[in-house]
DNA sequence: CTTGACCTTCCAGTCACGGGAACCCTTATG
DNA sequence: CATAAGGGTTCCCGTGACTGGAAGGTCAAG
């Protein structure tokens, strides 16, 4: 399989996909030519890392999950341990997005927003307090 | 002022007030020896970053905005119009991470977490639908 | 034989800084 | 006077996870 056949069966860009490579992720036969051949295997771990980059897991989680994936012994307490992490960091964005949007919602309907030069905005952001 | 004291007087590492005076965000005005001299209009100036960068604004949004915030013939509209298509990034990603904060605190509920291998998180990871 | 669609590697850029090296200026102390 | 500490300065590299583009090799069709 080549890689454009391997990103539109994963939906990863193909330079994605060579990037997963060179940071060793994926491992993809070559051949004679110097073509990458993608096994199902491969396939099936751009899969996998198409869907927990969608979920949000960095690079290094990424790599920790696949490597426990094909770990016969692994125990689920240590991916669980992962994915409890990442939940935590979510969740410490989402808090910092909601107070953002709050203030900045309010601050949008109180502004005007038509030709004059006065605006609740731009004072919040000056104020000296 | 020193920018040590202008970093303590706006919270702002002196590093990335060093970077704001690199891409023309201020300028700071030099002493004989080399070293910057912050004035009054330059501090205030700062603090607006500082607040406009905990807003979340990008810093092309905080150049806008800045160069409004000393145009006396603003329109509130513009300042509006850059806070509000803000507003809606925001917005976007609170939504992105919302949906993955439930995917994934269901996944963790539902993973047992002790020392055996079935994992109802690597499973949704590599399920093949 | 040529065209066009693939594939390859390598280099540069993204965003908003942070770390650290190498070096200059000022002040205090032995 | 020498020196050490604690400012300041510039310059360059690294970050995360790619993305864009250039230069060039390979393959199938007409």
């Amino acid at each position: 399989m080549n890689i454009s056949q391997a990103s539109e069966a994963t939906g990863l860009p193909a330079k994605t996909i060579r990037y997963y490579e060179e940071i060793g992720l994926i491992r993809p036969d070559r051949r004679a030519n110097g073509y990458r051949d993608f096994a199902d295997t491969e396939v099936h771990k751009l899969r996998f890392l198409a869907r927990a980059r969608a979920l949000g897991f960095g690079i290094d989680d990424c790599r920790s999950l696949l490597a426990l994936w094909g770990d016969r012994a692994r125990a689920s307490a240590d991916v669980r341990r992962i994915a409890h992490a990442h939940l935590a960091e979510i969740e410490a964005k989402i808090t910092d997005l909601t107070a953002m949007r709050d203030t900045l919602s309010h601050l949008v309907v109180t502004c005007a927003g038509d030709g004059r030069p006065d605006c609740p905005i731009l004072n919040t952001l000056s104020s000296s307090d």
